[in-house]
DNA sequence: GAAAATATAGGTCGAATGACCTAGATAATC
DNA sequence: GATTATCTAGGTCATTCGACCTATATTTTC
């Protein structure tokens, strides 16, 4: 944590991640990624300028042409991620145009096979610890979930047609739960480690348990 | 991330977080505790000797008189919080004498109830992160959620007495997981703001459902 | 082809870091 | 009272950081 940043006083450099010529999108995308792979690799306090410019095969002063400020870059690989991460999971969910349960068990196996990326999982758990200490990271995953449950409420919306919008918000968000926890543990997770042999097979039968006996209005809690 | 470690050359100091008079274990313990809160407030980046010290009121060559590198604060601070958050754990399983189901039912309310402290919500997530990219970290998660895990497979036993062993884990694995996954969106978790207003509720009443229907013995799959 | 927009390299600066050290002060214990 | 444990206050060192700046190439655009 270097210093107090004295920041933009007079400031020249209008330009934040945008590029007008093809070559400076080119270069904007490499930036992206190297920083990326960087926060990934190294998290947060290992993004630095100086790391992400060697990593994307320029200098300093090149990257800054580009993004002024290491915020710029954060804020931009983020959006740039998640937007990704939301169309696949938009993807996931309209796969297929089987019946209601058929689909849903295929989105979730869709689901899962993502959280295989160690990758993935890595840059998401650090996510979460930086969402509890920067805003625009956590404004960002709040963006990010809402799409991730509103996908999850259409799948459910079919099975439980009777349901409340506010319910099926509700199971939603306890699915989309769920299948966070179980990234930590499973596939690519940070912590597979502290994982449990079987646990694929496991999971595959109570899925299935659930999936079987479905269709069921449950209970009417007060909304 | 200041410089390359030129580490314990001839080194005159082999004390490692352990105190001999009262004074000094005090002393270990406020460290502990300053390490603690900057570690959670501030991240792992953030966690510097120097902000330690200050936190805790003492000289930095103080601190380094118990804890001569970085790592050693992290390793102890580790050591205690988890053996802490481990026999809470425990205690929450071996909470009243009822009968299975709703001795279950109440450890599960407790261990939910311990997910309202943001405090203890963003150390975890910040351990994720790390987990990682450090080892140490990793192991010492590893043998915590085997201890976590051991507590829901007791729970989960008297319940299911016809579940093999090795599936009762993956099961209780299972519950652990989403329970780690509640913690990110429920309470204090680092994304309460992405979460949706009455998952409270609709956990509950997930949780008696699911209750309800469990002594079942589910499809013996090939183990 | 000239003017303007864009791209790139290289360097400076103040601030902060972890590890290490010295020299001495104060307190606890035997 | 001597021994050990605890503690303070300061400083060194090599290194890294983000922000900022200037000068120069390279392209577009007119």
């Amino acid at each position: 944590m270097p210093r107090a940043p004295r920041r933009k006083l007079p400031s020249a450099k209008p330009r934040e991640g945008t590029a007008v010529h093809a070559k400076g999108t080119e270069r904007v995308e490499s930036i992206l990624d190297a920083a990326t792979d960087t926060l990934i690799e190294d998290g947060h306090a290992g993004l630095t300028l100086r790391r992400v410019a060697q990593r994307a095969g320029l200098s300093v002063g090149n990257l800054q042409y580009y993004f002024p400020a290491k915020q710029d870059v954060v804020r931009a690989l983020l959006a740039r991620y998640l937007e990704v991460a939301s169309r696949r999971v938009r993807s996931r969910v309209e796969e297929g145009g089987r019946a209601p349960v058929e689909r849903l068990r295929r989105a979730l196996e869709a689901l899962l096979e993502d959280q295989e990326s160690p990758r993935h999982c890595q840059l998401f758990a650090e996510l979460w610890a930086l969402a509890g200490r920067d805003a625009m990271v956590s404004d960002a995953l709040t963006v990010f979930y809402a799409g991730f449950r509103a996908g999850i409420v259409e799948l459910l919306r079919e099975l439980a047609p009777g349901l409340a919008p506010s319910r099926l918000e509700r199971r939603a968000a306890l699915v989309v739960a769920f299948l966070e926890g179980l990234s930590l543990f499973r596939g690519g997770g940070t912590l597979r480690a502290a994982s449990v042999p079987g646990l694929e097979q496991e999971l595959r039968a109570v899925l299935e348990e659930v999936l079987e006996g479905v269709p069921r209005a449950g209970a009417r809690p007060r909304d």
